[in-house]
DNA sequence: CTGATGAAAGACAAGCTGTCTCGCGAAATG
DNA sequence: CATTTCGCGAGACAGCTTGTCTTTCATCAG
């Protein structure tokens, strides 16, 4: 066998842009949820090179959820949850996550389509947004700000935060993404705060 | 051809035996998604015989919602909505809704995976709650008990009596089908409300 | 009896995923 | 330059699914 030592560097070069090539094809396909062949077809590659690369359907949108959760504009949010005022901090969350939804909603929609064959991939990405739902409601609590107990909060906050909230007034409503968030602002602030800031408020 | 005059009878009667059998069928497999086929066979009935009642695949998960809201538990939203006092009608809104997604979700969550070949049929029901919900923000409005513009009203409630704010409670956080309406119920009314009533009051 | 009808049975086309094989051409190595 | 090694195209094949159509049969109405 003798296998030699193999420093690539074009060929690995080539393989990841041949990779993207793929991933973006995906993208321009959207909101319409593509067959594997559609997507060799338009991205000008052999279909068994999709599963060479990806390994399968799903393996193509797993893919397709990293580079969404890499890439959609999570900077912000964690500038966001930085905020040394909790008050802040909830309000930054709940915009920056709305935007991001925004950005990414047919990709959203269409990994929520298939979801099925994720086998809970989407679900283990929630576990972060969890999570970072209960470090603020901690904060909250913490300062005396909360109105209804700490649990009732993460709930509250897990079901405005969630895609789905977002896309029943975005594509529901058929209101814009600014509109989107100072609703379900409001809402949060509404329900969680002792005392809510007063309508029209500017931080 | 001189059709002859048809009165049926026991063929009109079987044949509705039928597609009862089909419909029951499909409720069984849930929450997978079953193929024509596997609806057929299980129902002891040709693949074929699928297609002549409900014409498609589609026709058949449009004949299941249909089914789904005309049996699933409609009676008590219908009475929530009468109750002379729009804080009731609020509460037993909210309430009656959550309940209904619990005893359906299953139908509920396949219809939703679904959705892209049904053509908005599922959206068009909707257009139902919709209506529902604005004519509660206008009582409410009407009795001076709104602490937010009307519109905004109608957006929360759009928002907290959808599935998808029932199924991120239900099946993301784990929370018994109460709860749930108790959640959504403390959002809208600490949201809404001028003047959200106390915790634990009783009705 | 005779015509209409519900339903089974099954052939067929087309589209999809997934696997596997063959082979070319270009890059890496010595 | 010769030899590996790898990326990738091309295509066959199996299996599942939807959807259409034809043939056949038993049953019910008049």
């Amino acid at each position: 066998m003798a296998t030699r030592r193999y420093e690539q560097r074009l060929r690995a070069q080539s393989a990841e842009q041949t990779r993207r090539r793929i991933l973006d094809t995906v993208y321009d396909q959207l909101p319409k949820i593509p067959s594997v062949d559609a997507v060799a077809r338009q991205a000008g590659v052999a279909r068994s090179t999709v599963y060479l690369v990806f390994g399968s359907r799903a393996g193509l949108f797993d893919a397709l959820l990293r580079d969404v959760s890499e890439r959609g504009g999570f900077a912000d949010l964690v500038l966001a949850v930085q905020d040394p005022d909790p008050l802040t901090h909830l309000r930054g969350a709940v915009v920056a996550n709305t935007r991001i939804y925004g950005r990414q909603r047919d990709a959203l929609v269409a990994l929520r389509a298939e979801a099925a064959s994720l086998e809970g991939a989407l679900e283990r990405m929630e576990q972060g947004r969890l999570g970072g739902l209960i470090h603020l409601a901690n904060r909250l609590d913490e300062h005396g700000l909360l109105a209804v107990a700490k649990d009732v909060a993460v709930d509250v906050l897990w079901t405005l935060t969630g895609f789905e909230a977002f896309d029943a007034l975005h594509t529901g409503r058929g209101l814009p993404v600014d509109d989107v968030a100072a609703r379900l602002l409001v809402t949060a602030e509404r329900t969680l705060l002792r005392v809510p800031p007063a309508e029209g408020a500017r931080g």
